[in-house]
DNA sequence: ACCTGAACACCGTTCAAGT
DNA sequence: ACCTGAACACCGTTCAAGT
């Protein structure tokens, strides 16, 4: 069956279209070919190989991805909030962080979130080299929870489970430990309280204790 | 050429020398008889197939792991040097880190450290649900840092850089921010940092403003 | 400028056949 | 119980040839 003309937009609109449909080891290219109805060979034409394909989609869905506002009136409100922000934008894109963890390109997906970061611990009060501190300790909190959070949903079964290791109550005698630990984690409710946590670490005058500031 | 007798041994430590050499994706089945001098079918014998080859692996590596001591006088001084001693024993497995990841096993890798978190977290004075989000805000903290800064290692280079970004100073007007942040970060130093800040905020007594102590 | 089929060098896995 | 080669159904990529 003969095209009339295929363009790159029509090849990473199906590529997209095959990632979120069945996920990434769903795109290949011969599979791709079959549902734009060409010959494999004309996607190299117009996107070059796999490679700079996949980089192509996720420049694009990262674009997408809409401008983070700080809400809330204190700083460290402000700052979690960017962070809740940049975990709802990802979440709502489930194949984005796999793909662009395996593309080394978290920093690139995390500089709009960056910019806004800056700009809140500025007006916290946080300056110079202990504000980039600031900036990369919540960038590197967030995007790790997240990169752990996908891993934890994706194979929920482990071996031991963390269950059976907790209900023989080796938590130090407390067995209100042992049971919390037992239960699966409420996510959100983590991630909030860790950034909540780690703001305030940070944010503390005259820096955390044995840290000197610049 | 033929063997005498092959053992699920050898094949598992021939699985891991390629691994360790030339990364994952060099371990192939093929390549691992060619190394073994069989027949590939006969690591099918061995150990049923891919998955539970790396599976297998990844199981002897985390056991492999030395036990985690914490060490230091105060609390935080404790449970920062037991995610100390678990980000060295992973970087010292360079491949082992992301093999776990995509096989979904980040809690079973973290099971050593999480007992000695969750005693430090008790002499700290937390105890039920408070402890046990201490324990996996650390977690996830220490291994989402670990995967970001894997991933940062493998591919540095990213666009647009940070460098580029931050040089035309939209710091908030902070130029000592933009010039630090322009700059490559001490990743061992961010890490003590974001770990100390982390844990200085998890600790605070009646727990960070907003959130309620069980 | 754009598309094509054939071919190359890989994969993981299965299976019937050997000893 | 253990090993083998042949075969199947996939990959990504290149290349000469078409229009």
């Amino acid at each position: 069956m003969a095209r009339s003309s295929l363009t790159r937009e029509e090849v990473l609109a199906a590529a997209a279209g095959l990632v979120r449909q069945h996920g990434p080891p769903a795109l290949t290219m011969r599979r791709l070919a079959a549902e734009l109805g060409t010959a494999v060979t004309s996607i190299y034409w117009h996107v070059g190989n796999r490679e700079s394909l996949l980089d192509a989609l996720v420049e694009r869905t990262v674009q997408e991805m809409g401008t983070l506002r700080p809400a809330g009136r204190t700083p460290v409100t402000r700052i979690v909030s960017v962070a809740r922000g940049l975990r709802r934008e990802l979440r709502a894109r489930p194949h984005l962080i796999a793909m662009v963890h395996e593309r080394g390109l978290t920093e690139r997906m995390f500089l709009p979130a960056q910019q806004a970061l800056a700009h809140e611990v500025h007006d916290a009060g946080l300056r110079g080299s202990r504000a980039a501190d600031a900036v990369r300790a919540v960038q590197f909190h967030t995007v790790g929870f997240l990169l752990v959070e996908r891993n934890r949903e994706r194979s929920p079964v482990q071996s031991p489970a963390e269950g059976d290791l907790w209900s023989t109550s080796t938590a130090g005698g407390d067995p209100a430990l042992a049971r919390a630990l037992a239960r699966p984690a409420d996510q959100e409710r983590l991630f909030v309280t860790s950034v909540r946590a780690l703001v305030d670490g940070l944010l503390v005058v005259g820096g955390p204790p044995g840290v000197t500031a610049e």
